[in-house]
DNA sequence: GGGAATATTCCC
DNA sequence: GGGAATATTCCC
């Protein structure tokens, strides 16, 4: 009943997308306003939209006619097939969930039509300016901010750098080393199943001999 | 390749458990020493450890000898049929997360083997004591640590930082697989040695006989 | 709609 | 191992 091809699909774009996700949104600092790697959810939102304009999905969901919004014409058939191949569920209110997270509003209490100044047809790149909704640890005092912001120079940044090459040279290391028990682990199962086998034949020989 | 069963599944251990997963943790307040409903995780990874009792499963996953501690036999296996039949994913590390989150102990260096006091066989009744390690609203919040993101650094440097972190989340996938490899190399190493054993055993008998 | 707990991912 | 962001679920 419940398309099967979650896992593979998710699996799938979880490798794509969530590299696009830098997770702290650090990339892109220097734009304005506040451009940043779009959160996964929003990518997917947005592409389950683009396939529905190619294929007979815009049964299903689509557009509004000017593009400024978009509307669930079938939940129950959304939530059985379209869900699954984006998300790891298929409940549509989880879905409402995060559409209310990041800030959408619903237009309309006859259609399940929602609706974000930066989510319109044909402007993928407005998505990175979509952010969650925060729920503040709120009141951290002003002062201990303030300072810090002027603490992180750019030294700590090098530093960063630094640690992060450190670390990747360590890594490399110990996927060499690894690499090299596999091939030890290898050429030791070969070296078995030769041995199995020659012994096999002896055996046979020495039977076939006793008979 | 990977079990399709995934969805229903996860829903239906979802419609079951999540229902006895009062979240806020309201019910049985009274009891001691604060026994609560046990957290859908440790539910499911019980379960699957029962489950293994009656197959063949305990080639994959099992408890220990003395039932103290469970044991990952073959991680490769394990994430790509057992995890999605109780989980959202098949991402050992995923699994190996939630394991801490929950207080777990790594037993060995040499296998994965993982311990809680109250995770024990036949003891289903106490994984209501255990609990998630609280992550306090900690004195010293995220961006404080986060130094890149309000300075200006060049483009450049920032892409070169970008690519290290992209090469380095890699390489770690890359460990991950390769250690799980050698686990299945050596499993299978044992198996080879076990059945030539087993081979020579019966053969000798076999020429003894004739002789 | 949104608060809050748990789950999953990503990074250090 | 664990901090923190995002995702999913549950509840009000």
């Amino acid at each position: 009943m419940v398309d099967n091809s979650v896992l593979e699909l998710n699996l799938g774009l979880g490798n794509n997308n969530n590299n696009n996700n830098v997770v702290g949104g650090h990339a892109h600092a220097g734009q304005s306003p506040r451009q940043r790697c779009p959160a996964p959810f929003l990518l997917k939102t947005y592409d389950l939209l683009e396939e529905g304009e190619s294929e007979d999905m815009t049964r299903i969901v689509s557009w509004n006619e000017e593009g400024s919004a978009f509307v669930v014409w079938s939940p129950a058939e959304f939530s059985e097939h379209t869900l699954p191949r984006y998300f790891k569920h298929n409940n549509f209110s989880s879905f409402i969930r995060q559409l209310n997270t990041y800030g959408f509003k619903k237009m309309s209490s006859k259609r399940w039509e929602f609706k974000h100044e930066k989510f319109q047809r044909g402007c993928r790149h407005m998505l990175g300016e979509i952010t969650r909704k925060k729920c503040e640890p709120s009141v951290f005092p002003a002062y201990l901010k303030s300072s810090s912001e002027e603490n992180a120079t750019s030294s700590t940044e090098e530093n960063n750098q630094q640690l992060l090459m450190e670390e990747n040279k360590n890594l490399k290391k110990e996927r060499l080393e690894l690499q090299m028990q596999i091939d030890e682990c290898k050429a030791l199962e070969m070296k078995l199943l030769a041995c199995l086998s020659q012994f096999m034949d002896t055996q046979q020989t020495k039977i076939r001999r006793l008979c």
